[in-house]
DNA sequence: TAATTATATTAGAAAATTCTAATATAATAA
DNA sequence: TTATTATATTAGAATTTTCTAATATAATTA
C-alpha cells in the first residue's frame, strides 16, 4: 500500500512551525550556513534550535556536513521555496478576503 | 510586528494532516462536495472528518456553505494546489535519493 | 593531556493535536 | 408536532510537539 498522503503530511508538518520556516528562510539565498550564524538570527535557545535543525534534517528538507567543530547545513532540494513561495499568494489573498468581508459586514 | 512565519505556519499545520490532504485532493477536481460524499471515500468517523474540515475552515482552506440538510466544502483558492503539488517532486527527489544511498552503502 | 568551543542529546513539563464516543443542532419530512 | 437526516460540537484520553535546562560529545587549541 502507498502511503503517499502521509508522506506528504510528514513533509508539511515538518515544514510547518514558524522556527524552521525562518530557518529556511535564512540558508535561502546562502549555500550553506553553519549553526552558529543561523542561531545569530534567530534570539533562541541554542539547543531548540538544534532540535529544530534535526526536525528538518529527518524530513529530508536540509543536510548537513561537519567542517571542524562547525556544522554545515543547507536546503537538499531548492524546489523547497517553490512550494514555500506558494504561501505568500495564498495568504495575502486569505487576508484581501477577510478585509473585504470586514468592509463589507458593517 | 508582522507574524508571516507564524501565519506561514498556521496554513502549513492546517494541511499538513494525512486525512486533511485526502480530502484535499478529493476536491481537487470538484467544484465543491458534500460533507456526504466526502465521507464515502475515507472510511472514518463522521465526527472525525467533521474536525477535519473544521481546522480546514478555520486556516481559510476551504468555505463551506449549507443546502438543505446539506453542507458543501470547497476549496477556497485552488492555488492550494499549487503548492500541494509542489510535494511530489520534493518527494520523489527524496526517495530517489535515499534508494541511491542504500545502493551505494553496500 | 586538559580546557575550550560548537553542536547534539536527553529528560521532563507544558501545550497542542488527534481520536473515539456521546450528544447537540438545524433542516426537512411525516 | 414528532421523527429523521446531515452535520457539528463536546469531553476526555492518548499521543505528539515544543520548550527549557542540564548534560554529553567531538573537534580543536593550549
Amino acid at each position: 500500500m502507498l502511503r503517499i498522503y502521509e508522506m506528504q503530511a510528514e513533509f508539511l508538518k515538518a515544514l510547518a512551525h514558524p522556527t524552521r520556516l525562518r530557518i529556511m528562510n535564512r540558508l535561502r539565498d546562502e549555500k550553506e550556513l553553519c549553526v552558529c550564524h543561523i542561531l545569530e538570527d534567530l534570539d533562541m535557545d541554542q539547543s531548540n534550535v538544534s532540535q529544530h535543525l534535526r526536525v528538518l534534517k529527518k524530513a529530508g528538507i536540509v543536510t548537513s556536513n561537519k567542517h571542524g567543530l562547525k556544522v554545515y547545513y543547507k536546503p537538499t532540494d531548492s524546489d523547497v521555496y517553490k512550494l514555500i513561495d506558494q504561501l505568500g499568494p495564498l495568504l495575502s489573498n486569505r487576508l484581501e478576503t477577510m478585509s473585504a468581508a470586514l468592509r463589507t459586514e458593517v
